[in-house]
DNA sequence: ACGTTTTCCGTAAACGTTTACGAGAACACA
DNA sequence: TGTGTTCTCGTAAACGTTTACGGAAAACGT
């Protein structure tokens, strides 16, 4: 069935060793049997063997992304993730480069899918997202020397990989500034675990605004939840218990939002119209919701683009010439307005 | 760097040969021998490269699931899939395969991505999902004789692959049922391309349940949208400007329907009160929205383990002694009873 | 003590590539 | 004609495994 590289020669009656030049586009071989070589591959269906060529050549041309079903998220997916790897896939592509995708279970925090994809190299590359601010997925890949990219900032590891994120200070700051300029003064914020590094980024945006409008910091109108529509709908109610309730709502993104505005909606309280809902990572969904949503928009596809380039200049092997160069990127965060503050 | 087989022998001084048969687990190797290698492989950090593995075993101990951004679906992913993914990924993992997601380019339907992955034999099978009517892909493997599975039915291919899929048909019927159960009799039906194989089965239901019933199949109550929510906010406009606009609505999934409720709540009609509102896949989405969407949820997760059992079934290499045997299931939808109906 | 079986291990080939090396042929130039 | 250069290709080794084969040593049975 599979016809390799012998049938080919077999067939044309030269050496194997010339139909892998020509094959590669390597300079010396007539280009008169290159043509015949090319022709007979396309005839036969031939196409390399990946196991052998990556054995040969030391490398998979592969990069790996680690999906993971998020801590107590076991219920619903990530289409946050679907642009972005569709990006990434696209870019990579452009290089010959295959991107595959490796699911983790849920819980393990992919320390042990992670291993056995840099062990059994499977890839030439991974690409983390879900940054912890110490992420020990960071130091274990460099202190392996394995190449890699994140998407996300953290604390481990230094400067030594290319890292994309999102400026999550400036969003948290911004979405306080534009409340307080509709008149809030209570303003709370639903974030997920400090460890997540987005969730520290936001919340630290949103005290230093808080400071800059001399707002004091009340801790009982932070709720800490799963950033999932569950996580919302369990921890918003806490919030509005306050003694002095908020009138305005961050929402780290937009999965926690829609849970906490069905948590509003269960007390009467209406969204949009008895309090203000503001989402910090917000996707489609938000603008379909009603009210829909004011948030921050990602540009997910172009950033799964630039990962991908910035992965590849950071690799001596890919990077060419001009030699490897990390680079580190943050990005704005679009703000659209719409109906619900 | 990366220590092989010809390390762990030369530390043992012992041959490359018996250091596989020990790891391998073969009888023919001395008990204590096969611990010093094992505790040698932990001590050196040694684990087999995967491409001489598989070059040498002709098989890659992979399966690729096929992932692909809905044509239409730019902006928004498909956290339907997550949970079936982390069956399917627990259950092959138990047999020692990986799972790994190949990412689709928006648009094409896989063809030439499925063909990369087949002819440079990256995985000894792959999972398809977005089954169409007539589908090439499908086509395409069982000519190729190359081993696969089907989240969904096709008419292509004959019984030769082992396939699982959704009652559609039923849960189409039953939720027509419940509506005129319930009073109805102007029932519209928001639904895909007829292409894709669910939205077909969903709308034979419909039609059967309405012919049951005495009710008159009326064109102008169904409508064809891209299957996100972009989908059903441009086209349940349509169905309600019919002379005779309908009082229950069902959608074929939760993303048209969470559109579809927005384009009504637009236009004053209050889902839930003023129309009834039914969705068939129901995720957790639905859960979380206001009003909470009665629908059908499929056991995402089990099925993804189901699918992984029957295709190691299929693939004699897997299936041991007892042979391969095709298996096709069809599991039936739960419905949920909520607020929108 | 001797033949037979069992246990254990080393040798070497094979999987499908890529590539360093060298050789023959053609060509150029004097 | 001789020498050097350029084209083109074949040979063979190498990548890291697995495994068929055979043989030495040990164990067993009489």
């Amino acid at each position: 069935m599979a016809s390799s590289i012998h049938d080919l020669a077999r067939h044309l009656n030269i050496s194997i060793g010339t139909v892998s030049r020509a094959l590669n586009g390597r300079a010396d071989v007539n280009a008169d049997t290159r043509q015949r070589v090319l022709d007979a591959a396309k005839k036969l269906n031939y196409s390399p063997n990946q196991s052998g060529r990556s054995l040969r050549r030391g490398a998979t041309h592969s990069v790996a992304f680690m999906l993971q079903p998020h801590p107590g998220d076991q219920e619903y997916g990530e289409p946050f993730f679907i642009p972005f790897l569709t990006g990434l896939q696209a870019k990579l592509a452009e290089s010959g480069l295959d991107l595959i995708v490796v699911m983790g279970a849920p819980g393990d925090y992919q320390q042990e899918r992670l291993r056995r994809v840099v062990e059994t190299r499977r890839a030439d590359a991974v690409v983390l997202a879900w940054t912890r601010r110490e992420d020990e997925r960071i130091d274990y890949l460099t202190q392996a020397g394995f190449p890699f990219a994140t998407l996300g900032r953290s604390r481990s590891g230094g400067d030594s990989y290319p890292s994309l994120d999102l400026d999550f200070e400036k969003a948290g700051a911004d979405a306080v500034d534009r409340l307080v300029a509709r008149g809030h003064r209570r303003i709370a914020a639903i974030r997920p675990s400090l460890d997540l590094n987005f969730g520290y980024l936001f919340l630290a945006g949103y005290r230093k605004a808080l400071r800059r409008h001399g707002i004091e910091f009340d801790p009982e109108l932070i709720a800490e939840g799963f950033i999932n529509e569950a996580g919302g709908y369990a921890v918003t109610p806490k919030v509005m218990r306050s003694k002095d309730p908020p009138t305005a709502i961050i929402f780290n993104n937009d999965a926690m939002a829609l849970g906490g505005c069905k948590a509003l909606a269960e007390a009467g309280i209406r969204p949009g119209h008895d309090v203000a809902v503001i989402v910090i990572v917000d996707t489609p969904l938000c603008r379909y919701f009603s009210p829909a949503l004011t948030g921050f928009r990602p540009a997910l596809e172009p950033m799964g683009e630039r990962l991908a380039e910035m992965l590849l200049a950071s690799i001596p092997a890919f990077a060419g010439t001009e030699g490897a160069r990390i680079i580190r990127e943050v990005w704005p965060l679009e703000l659209i307005a719409r109906d619900s503050d």
